[in-house]
DNA sequence: ATTCTATTTTACTAAAAGGTTAATTAACTA
DNA sequence: TAGTTAATTAACCTTTTAGTAAAATAGAAT
């Protein structure tokens, strides 16, 4: 996998697990176990794809008592909305609006 | 690598060489060697990132002599910008509107 | 001090990803 | 028809992924 922050994020959430454990964040800070109830699969399962989560800045951790809660930090994914941004003409645009685009670049090229 | 769309997605653009060939190819129609020149990589390691993107439904191919133009196919970025919208609240919201938000999920619990 | 609960680490496996070179297919060109 | 260009397929290699079971760590509770 490539290491670069974009590359990160979507490598984690190329996965139905950890889009599933981020969503469960959605509700507020989660201990391991709580994540990993919903899941048929085993806790070093669970902890591998919380590292995925981690190094991709998807998620934070911190300590309370024996917990390792986990909560969203939603900020790469904000980065990938920024990313979109370049497509969105092509998948959000009305028929007119592309047509109208493509106008554009016809006239950029003269 | 799960199967289901949103996980083929988010895997095809987890790689660089595939966002920059999706980039390339919001210009227009673009031949395998065309999208190949910017790499320093070969022929087949193109063929299978196009693979890729194929099977993730973000490109489509067609026929004209010996050559296999790829086109841009941006539905299922919209599908992303779809499901990113249950998080735009958390990176997009000012303070005062994630606040809003939480006082909104809790009214909810009563 | 011992035991229970929560989580991680280690060691291992099978499959997939991402690349290579060499051979093959397909269509145009001289 | 022979040769060239465009692209893919086949066979191979190395690294990463996604899981497991068993052992280790850390804190809480009895």
């Amino acid at each position: 996998m490539s290491t670069d922050p974009l590359s990160s994020t979507f490598h984690a959430l190329a996965d139905p697990t950890r889009r599933s454990i981020l969503a469960s964040l959605t509700s507020g800070e989660k201990s391991v176990s709580d994540l990993a109830e919903p899941f048929d699969m085993t806790m070093p399962a669970i902890t591998k794809h919380l590292k995925v989560l981690e190094k991709a800045n998807l998620i934070e951790r911190s300590k309370q008592a024996q917990y390792r809660p986990c909560r969203l930090h939603p900020e790469p994914l904000k980065d990938i909305d920024e990313w979109m941004e370049q497509y969105r003409i092509f998948f959000e645009a009305s028929f007119d609006r592309l047509d109208d685009y493509l106008k554009e670049m016809k006239t950029k090229e003269d």
